[in-house]
DNA sequence: CACATCTTGAAACGATTGATACAAGATGTG
DNA sequence: CACATCTTGTATCAATCGTTTCAAGATGTG
C-alpha cells in the first residue's frame, strides 16, 4: 500500500466535495472525509492540506464542474428572458434530480453555515455567489433585457436557485421544485408587459 | 448562587434559540449555549434536557414567537393575492432587518443542516415547514385565489421566504432582499391576468 | 432549628474533533 | 544493487465535544 499514489487525486477531490456537500462544513469530519474518499489520514493531509483548504478546493471543484453547465445553458439562443431563466434553473433541477450527488447545493449549504467558516472560505463563498449573479445578469442583458431589469431578474433567479436547494434539503419532491422553477421562469413577463 | 433558580427560564430559552439560529445545530456547542444563556451546564441540562431536546424547544419557541406575526399579516384584509404575499414576506424582511436577532431564519438554517439532525428534530423541522405552507395556502384561498393557484403560490412564497434567509446569511443587503420580496409579490398578477 | 428539596459551580467522564509524528516499505533513479 | 524519495498505516497529540456526577449551599416547610 505504499510507494506511489494509490488513488486518483481528482476522483478523491470529487468525493471529498460530496462529503462537504452532503454534511456541510462542520459535520464533514476528517473521519467522514477519509471514509468518503477512501484515503488514509496521511494521504488526505499530504495531498490536500488541512480541512479548510480541502473545503476550498472542493468548492473550486464544484464551480469547475457546474459552472460550464450553467454557462452553456445561458449562452444558448433564447427567444426571451423567460427562456434564459428557465434554462438556468433547469440545470439546477437536473442536478438535484441526479441521485448520484447529494441534495441541495454546496454553495447554499455553505452560505447558511457562514459563521462556521473561516474568513478565507467565507470570502470565497461570497465571491462565487457574486460571480453567479454577474453571470446571470450578463446573460439577461445579452438576451435584450435592459440593465435595471437584468440586475433585478438576475438577483431573483439567484434567489430561486437558493430556494430550490433549501427545499430539496428539506425533502420536497422534484415535482414541487419544478413548480417553483417554472413559476420563476414565468415571472419576467410581468416586467416586460407592464410599463 | 445556589438555592432557587437564578434566571428566567423563558428568557434563557430565547437566548438558546438565538445561539442555534446564529450557529446552526452542529456549531451550537454546549459552551456557546451556556455562554449565550448565561446558565451553567448543570442548570442548562436540568432545565432543558440534552442538546437535541433544547434544540426542539428552541424551535418551538421560534414558532411561538413568529407564527403570530405571520398569522396577523395574513389575516388582515387584502385587496388581492399580491397583498397577501407582500404582507407575509414583509414579516420576514422586518425580522431580518432586526439587528437584535441573528441573520436568516432558524428554520432555513436547520433545513440545510438536515443530515446533522436527529430523526425527531428532522420530523419537527419538516412539520413546521409544512405548517407554514398550509397556512399560506389557506390565506390565499381566503383571498379568493382558486385552489390550484393557491397551492402553487403558497409554495413559491415559501420558497421566496427561504431564499431571503439564505441571501441574508450570505451577507446580501436589505435592499437586495427587499427587491426579491417585491418581485415575488408582483408575481401573482401573472396567474390572474393570464388566461 | 431541623430537614428535605432544589440549584449551582466545578470537576471529570469517555468519545470525538482536527492535526501531526514516525516508522515501514514500495518506487524510480543512479 | 544502493539510495534518496515518496506514500501509507498506525499511533498519538492536545483540544473540544456532549454529558454526568457530586458536593456545597441556599431555600421553603415542618
Amino acid at each position: 500500500m505504499v510507494g506511489r499514489k494509490q488513488f486518483d487525486v481528482d476522483e478523491a477531490l470529487r468525493r471529498a466535495m460530496h462529503v462537504f456537500w452532503r454534511w456541510g462544513y462542520s459535520e464533514a469530519s476528517i473521519d467522514r472525509l477519509t471514509e468518503g474518499t477512501g484515503l488514509g489520514r496521511s494521504s488526505l493531509y499530504a495531498t490536500f492540506g488541512d480541512k479548510s483548504t480541502l473545503f476550498r478546493k472542493s468548492l473550486q471543484r464544484y464551480v469547475q464542474t457546474y459552472h460550464p453547465l450553467y454557462d452553456q445553458a445561458l449562452s444558448g439562443p433564447h427567444s426571451n428572458p423567460s427562456a434564459v431563466v428557465a434554462a438556468y434553473l433547469q440545470v439546477t433541477l437536473n442536478r438535484i434530480a441526479d441521485p448520484t450527488v447529494p441534495d441541495g447545493c454546496l454553495l447554499t449549504v455553505s452560505a447558511t453555515q457562514f459563521p462556521a467558516l473561516d474568513p478565507e472560505s467565507q470570502t470565497m463563498v461570497r465571491a462565487v455567489i457574486d460571480g453567479v449573479r454577474a453571470m446571470l445578469e450578463q446573460a439577461l442583458r445579452a438576451a435584450g433585457v435592459d440593465d435595471q431589469e437584468a440586475a433585478e431578474l438576475a438577483l431573483c433567479t439567484l434567489a430561486t436557485n437558493k430556494s430550490l436547494a433549501v427545499l430539496s434539503r428539506a425533502g420536497f419532491s422534484n415535482e414541487d421544485l419544478t413548480t417553483v422553477a417554472a413559476a420563476a421562469a414565468r415571472y419576467p413577463r410581468v416586467t416586460t408587459s407592464t410599463p
